[in-house]
DNA sequence: TGTACATCAGTGAACGCGCGTTCACTGATGTAC
DNA sequence: TGTACATCAGTGAACGCGCGTTCACTGATGTAC
């Protein structure tokens, strides 16, 4: 067809967008790469112009979401109107909320993922660890400005946003798992843990 | 090849069994029929002598797990002399071990399914939710045996649980997704999410 | 109890299908002069 | 600036492969008499 340099660049970004999109919703395995070029608007073989493998892709998938995922929580560091506690809430609030849990392709990378990730090669693990790290010292960041657990045991903070963060995505794959069978037990999950999260921050800090 | 009907149903659990080795380490999708009748012993053709379909077997397979879990609970709530918190620490010392999260044909078909389940259909998705709702509700028992948390909110029994079963199979999941890549990263979650845990329930309880 | 026959678990080849990938081809873009 | 040619993104058919599933066949088990 013979395109720009510069056309040609935008659609190789359209195909990693709706990669995004259709591995975050199904899996990377559900989804062929026909349907896939086909969702960024180009037919079949054109994939392998701008990438070696499906495998490669969805490395970079990944990595562009871990990236995207740290812009993000740039722009959040830059509200300087917000305390912690508010942070920690609203970020709680939309993370187990029912539009977070019903669409995947606009969510969380890490949670939508995550099993994907342990069966596609050291790399994409690699890039997929990074961004976990990251949520992890973030929320640990969070959670340092609220007052110390009462002793005997002090967690640091990077422990306390290793907890805090694993609670988010368990809650949200298990709301996610049964919300076709049995839709109240998604809701009453999310709406049971936003409460417990809500107690302990309201216990330890100023909520 | 000719069999009786005693050693055909022995036969056919074995099939049940194979696959719950092999789904839980790898997945639904990536166990192919070939390989799952080879590790239960037999040619592939004689899948069908025992199940409708691929997707019949999974099914057998979450229902055979809920079902295994409950008798395990069970068995675990005849043990007299221990009290909660001591059952508490005990497994959630075991679910967050390397042991575990290296092991996932023998551990919890909740965590090690979460993701195949949301693709396996509505009857599948039940049988799991039913499974899920009974470790919501046995942490919680647990869990009310401890002091109530202090104001200004305090969540009923049945959150308390949903948070922290929710909190063992996020760790549980990440823990895995990172192994090969970061496997510092992945003990150090592990780790950390212990240690948060258990200052809770001391903070909480009598530990 | 013994014999003839139906049943059906297990075999292993074959089927159709969709997958990831390759290929010859097209034609606008970008380059050389 | 204009012309000739190389480049390469995109097309769409084709490839080999492994999947879930079907099938004709085998032969010990279980049943009828």
């Amino acid at each position: 067809m013979g395109v720009s340099k510069e056309k040609a660049l935008e659609n190789r970004q359209s195909i990693v967008d709706a990669a995004a999109k259709l591995f975050r919703q199904r899996g990377v395995d559900a989804v062929g790469l026909v349907e896939l070029m086909k969702e960024a608007g180009f037919t079949a073989g054109g994939f392998y112009n701008h990438f070696k493998s499906k495998q490669a892709l969805a490395q970079e998938v990944v990595a562009d979401a871990v990236h995207k995922a740290e812009e993000q929580l740039i722009s959040d560091l830059a509200k300087p109107l917000e305390d912690g506690d508010a942070a920690l809430l609203r970020q709680m609030r939309f993370y187990l909320s029912p539009s977070h849990r019903d669409n995947p392709e606009h969510g969380c990378a890490i949670a939508s993922l995550a099993t994907d990730v342990s069966r596609l090669g050291v790399e994409v693990q690699a890039d997929f660890a990074a961004g976990m790290k990251q949520n992890f010292e973030r929320f640990g960041a969070l959670l340092s400005a609220l007052p110390p657990v009462p002793p005997p045991i002090e967690p640091t903070p990077l422990e306390r946003g290793m907890a805090y963060y694993s609670q988010l995505v368990g809650t949200l794959i298990l709301s996610r798992a049964v919300k076709d069978a049995d839709p109240a037990l998604s809701e009453a999950l999310l709406a049971g843990v936003r409460r417990d999260m809500l107690a302990m921050l309201a216990a330890r800090g100023s909520v």
